[in-house]
DNA sequence: TATGAATGAGCATTCATTCAT
DNA sequence: CATGAATGAATGCTCATTCAT
């Protein structure tokens, strides 16, 4: 009540792009792209409909926007498990992150991953969420490779795109309750490895 | 009037369910569920659009009954790679399967694997496709390990699963023209073996 | 009720688009394009508004089928007026004839006459009716000048444009009921003939 | 804060409301009455959108004053076209003006003259601007009959509106740039003359 | 069995206007 | 005076589905 009082509250309350962008995560998550109305995410955020197109110039953007930012977050999470040095240790390092994501997030990825066909028969999203995963774990198969640690008779492309779609299968399973998390890293660790290593 | 009468136009043409089948494969695969219309569908299959609604009760209903005539076709495929005997061997036949499937109808498996949250919201399709698919995965692997054949610590419906999702996705690559048929199949397998065979 | 009665209406009742394009005019003419939703024109004819872009792709479109059907049909009026000799005959018989067709159909040539920028800042309605409308009196000044009846060194667009024009006002203006009709058509007649005439 | 320090900044830039005038004119002009957003005007001219609404009620206000001032400014051009004597003097005058204003503002006439149905299907335009236009020319057309300049038998309420309609019309046409201003006064002069002339 | 005109709930989006700052 | 985020009624249009023929 006092003017000492009113320097506290900085950030007074999240401003209506970020409450857009959490509800609209919410609703993608929960309901899906096409379930999902301009209208739902603008109430569920506590803002009049015409708030949303103030944000967005269309639905399209928004779900884009949301699985941009999912990949973002999901990268920072990733960003450490690069560091580790030996193969095994690596995978593990990277499903640990993934699950951990996952379970931050439980859904998000799911939804993200969703193909963009179902978004837009026409339109092209820069570069698949899926597709780009699958190029990162390209590249650590061939770096790995390189470093003598990885059969090298694989290409790495198709076990990249291989590794990207059983994270993803066993991820959704996962977020459905199916699957125990610590056996899933656990299994899918030694699976990989025990594809991947030299001998 | 008679029946000797209609032994003469012996199959003049197909029935219009299966023309209405052929033409919801083709528009799915082509335009994706949300993008294709019943009219549309009809329309293609030369028909009244009334008479869509004579063989299926609702859009959905069409969908499902198009994923699950896939599901049976490259059941077909499959069933011959399931009575080899080594390990490998069994890999090898069911991804040449899978890919022979895949060629012989492009796209079909991408449409058909479509989850299911894109189709209904809420609704609960009986068996997603995959994820019976990765159950038949399990079940291999169950099998190979009581054989002694594959590595006994793994949990196999997580693998299945894993093995399911890599398949998926490798595949729609494929159909996306971006990977190579014959070295697909060929990393996949000694992929696949290395990871499961006991040793 | 018997077969034989049934012959009698053989076009029962008027046919969607029949409505449609009545109910079209009615409201273009009483409360111009934009507030005219295609909605009220659908109510207005009995019909869904569903069914009203069963016949038009657009409201934009229903509106040029609208005038497009004034132009012809002020044509068929004027048809007969252009077989007089005499040019101050010819003048007084498209007169009497334009208003004759005001009378029939009140407003129509104010409604349709709009102006296309009010319609759609950027579309192109091919010609746009005015403009048509006063070609037409081009070419009867620049005959009229031919045949010497007229004075030669007018330039017939021009004399065109503006006696659309004048016709074009004092038709709005008698449709407001302002002017009195016969009054109207008698001092134009003369007017337009003074001007016109060679000496 | 003394009326001294005032003195200083004698005017620095034009006022809001200035500005919000210029830019209201500006997209008017440009895009017509519909196709133009309060919001448009204000970002326009520099200003944020609320500040519309301190000048206006209502855009429908704003548009009015627009037409407004086109009224005042093309009656100061037409002005001294009023001082001529002769009947012939006078209209070629008041055609030169009038296409004097058309030239230094293209498209205002054009845009002014909007029937009101368009900007509002139900209210009164105080006197629409064509209106007041044709009682000019009518009270013209009356005074040169007094004088016995002009054929008396004409009713100048007819007449007016007939030359204020082929003047607007031609003047739409200009602005379009078909037609050729001097020609164009040439021609109207001529012909006008000739029609309204006593004998 | 076949048709396609008809339907209207529903959707994405716009825009004139308000009001707290 | 000035601002621009916020609003929500309203609009043009789509599409899964029905039903009289």
């Amino acid at each position: 009540m006092t003017g000492v009082a009113e320097v506290i509250p900085i950030k007074k309350r999240p401003d209506s792009l970020t409450r857009l962008k959490a509800s609209a995560r919410k609703l993608f998550v929960e309901r899906g792209y096409h379930a999902t109305r301009p209208q739902d995410i603008a109430r569920d955020a506590g803002l009049g409909h015409g708030t949303f197109y103030l944000h967005y110039p269309d639905k399209r953007a928004c779900f884009l926007a949301f699985v941009d930012d999912a990949r973002q977050e999901l990268n920072a999470f990733l960003a450490h498990a690069r560091t580790e040095n030996m193969l095994e240790e690596r995978i593990a390092a990277t499903l640990n992150a993934l699950y951990e994501y996952s379970d931050a997030h439980p859904g998000v990825l799911r939804a993200a991953l969703t193909d963009k066909m179902v978004i837009d028969a026409e339109g092209a999203q820069a570069t698949p969420f899926l597709v780009s995963w699958a190029e990162e774990w390209a590249n650590l198969v061939r770096d790995a490779a390189e470093k003598g640690e990885t059969c090298k008779s694989y290409n790495p492309d198709i076990i990249g795109h291989a590794i990207a779609g059983a994270l993803h299968q066993t991820g959704c399973e996962a977020s459905r309750g199916q699957l125990c998390r610590k056996q899933m890293v656990d299994n899918l660790t030694r699976f990989l490895t025990k594809a991947l290593k030299a001998n």
